[in-house]
DNA sequence: CAGGCGCTGTCAGCGAATTGTCAGCTTGAT
DNA sequence: ATCAAGCTGACAATTCGCTGACAGCGCCTG
């Protein structure tokens, strides 16, 4: 799962980024209103942690000119000042939750989950190919019933490729969606990662379409 | 996804060129305004990447021309210099977007996905041609139903073919978008391409027009 | 603070799929 | 009939992806 989160205070961005993180998610930080729209609306995320009041671009009109260019993702909105009108015109301009500064950890990630699994799956928490189940409210892995063990960034992996089933992800997609925009990463590492899980898993989890990409569930040719 | 790139300066042309086919998509090249303006007119473009300051046609022009024509295909307009004044113009002439020079390639890919996602919507790009169906979203295709399996450059190129239907595509553009600059290769490496793919999707597939080039489709002299 | 441990990136080597090359053959045009 | 363009099968070279080992890093524990 990626997330962006838009907040112009670094110290409390850091503090929110770390604890997203910990949480299994690929977090990319906006810190200005121009910066989070042009991501906003170029790349791909899974959803979105808004602080209103951001210099640059009114967080407001952010999320009203994602909406108008079709950006679908859901928008968790921050805000100190949790007014009834407000709330009103946030969820006109397409806001899916609200969450009043200052908040619990614990209720962010509450409400981050909720809002993912609303989003991708149809109410669906679990995904399962064959033998694999993917649990992705308790982010647990299990092959014929059998929990495992998964490291953060394996578990990210068959997490994507499972959202994506049947469908081919190229390698640099995967790369993208488990290292952000760190390029500094060799190329193998994706390779040693997924060697990885196959073991974990049992081989038939994972497939490799040659030249082209990975891929879980029915997509030989 | 098909792309025309409107550059005059060769080098710059051919990075760009070289950028956006890796992403996967079919680059078409014009270097002067006569040239792009032909082939924006008579052609279908599921995106136009422009360089304003053409010899021949200024950019500007060139764009209302095409809108004024009825041609409807997103623009993505780059230009060095990136005053308030001509991004106006720019708008009012019909560009979708804008790219101040330089730039990184990242940026561009951005970009041009997004317009790309806001245009189709991430419609099903399917081609059909007789019994031969592309997948071009899954890259993966099938004759009568059933997938093939494709490596990567055999798949390169049936979906040019396929982008090109009913075209005679002569060897050397062919060589030109799955080499790229790379002139090293015996012309003989296509031909011994072809004949391979010709087994996999069965004779009828692929057409040779003698002295002329390839083509998939109807090319009824 | 030292030591241990789990996670992940890097490296090097291996095996296999993919692709280029070559030589000879077929086909179509003049 | 002749010749060049194009086709094809075999083979070689190259690239790609996999794997096991190792090392650095951060985190926890004693």
């Amino acid at each position: 799962m990626r997330l962006l989160l838009v907040e112009d205070d670094a110290r409390i961005a850091a503090d929110i980024s770390a604890v997203l993180t910990g949480a299994g998610y690929a977090v990319e930080t906006a810190g200005d209103g121009k910066e989070a729209w042009f991501l906003g609306d170029t790349e791909d995320y899974d959803l979105v942690v808004l602080d209103l009041g951001l210099p640059g671009m009114d967080g407001m009109s952010l999320l009203k000119r994602w909406r108008a260019n079709g950006r679908h993702m859901p928008v968790l909105v921050l805000t100190a000042r949790g007014s009834w009108a407000e709330r009103v015109e946030g969820i006109d301009a397409g806001a899916d939750d609200y969450l009043p500064k200052p908040f619990q950890f614990e209720e962010l990630l509450a409400r981050v989950r909720a809002l993912i699994r609303r989003s991708v799956g149809y109410g669906a928490a679990t995904i399962v190919i064959g033998p694999l189940t993917i649990d992705t409210r308790a982010m647990r892995v299990s092959v014929n019933g059998v929990p495992q063990a998964l490291t953060p960034l394996e578990y990210r992996l068959v997490s994507y490729l499972g959202h994506h089933r049947d469908r081919i992800v190229p390698p640099a997609e995967l790369q993208e969606h488990l290292y952000g925009d760190d390029f500094s990463r060799d190329a193998n590492a994706l390779e040693a990662l997924i060697a990885r899980l196959r073991k974990k898993l049992g081989a038939v989890s994972i497939g490799t379409r040659r030249g082209f990409g990975y891929y879980m569930g029915e997509s030989e040719p």
